[in-house]
DNA sequence: CTCTTGATCTTCT
DNA sequence: GAAGATCAAGAGC
């Protein structure tokens, strides 16, 4: 069990513009991008877009003290907890008041494996970061980083170097809108939360 | 392999 | 009081 794998080429760091543009847009691009917190993390195989004009999304509703980073300008992490237990993150998109934003649902490990073997009791790399809950506990992300710039410490997101196969699909998880066709995954990975039909 | 359930925070009804 | 952008463990097939 070899701790050591080669990394993906990393690329430019993305800055707070390359999120001033429609989640949909914003979420397939994320896909083959490196996400590091602390120097932990990997490549983004899994994400989903969502809009405050439709139902499945926090925004929905208007400002909470939850969600108030989704309305907030582009460019910076939104952190929710789900379910009373888990953590899971959001990228806010476009602009200030559009409260949109891509969850980051899986990613492949590549940097600081064993930090996240050892955060998350297992060692089968699958299981380290395929689901938004596992990633950030993976990445130690939890409350504190709620409201971070996307493009300072101790958050780092490298351009992927190369467009990949991308595929899209049904969100997971949802019981309102679940007919939008808004995730977005890395065709033929082996690290996302569940595969893609077909 | 599939199905069920408990964990228990934030928001909405 | 109930539901939800989840996960892991256990039962059953």
């Amino acid at each position: 069990m070899a701790d050591l794998k080669p990394a993906a080429p990393l690329g430019r760091l993305l800055t707070k513009k390359f999120f001033a543009r429609s989640a949909h847009d914003v979420a397939p691009d994320l896909i083959g991008a490196t996400l590091l917190v602390d120097g932990v993390g990997g490549v983004i195989v899994e994400v989903e877009a969502y809009h405050h004009t439709e139902p499945a999304a926090h925004s929905f509703n208007g400002p909470t003290p939850r969600n108030m980073v989704m309305f907030g300008p582009p460019g910076f992490l939104y952190v929710y907890r789900s379910y009373g237990i888990h953590w899971c993150m959001n990228f806010v998109c476009e602009k200030e008041g559009s409260a949109s934003a891509v969850l980051i649902r899986a990613i492949e490990p590549t940097h600081g494996i064993p930090a996240m073997r050892r955060r998350r009791g297992m060692n089968d790399e699958r299981m380290l970061s395929s689901g938004p809950g596992k990633l950030c506990e993976a990445m130690a992300v939890t409350n504190k980083h709620n409201g971070l710039a996307l493009d300072a410490p101790p958050i780092a997101i490298h351009a992927r170097t190369r467009k990949p196969d991308i595929v899209s699909g049904l969100r997971i998880g949802i019981t309102k809108a679940v007919e939008l066709p808004w995730r977005y995954g890395l065709k033929g990975s082996k690290f996302m939360s569940k595969p893609f039909p077909g």
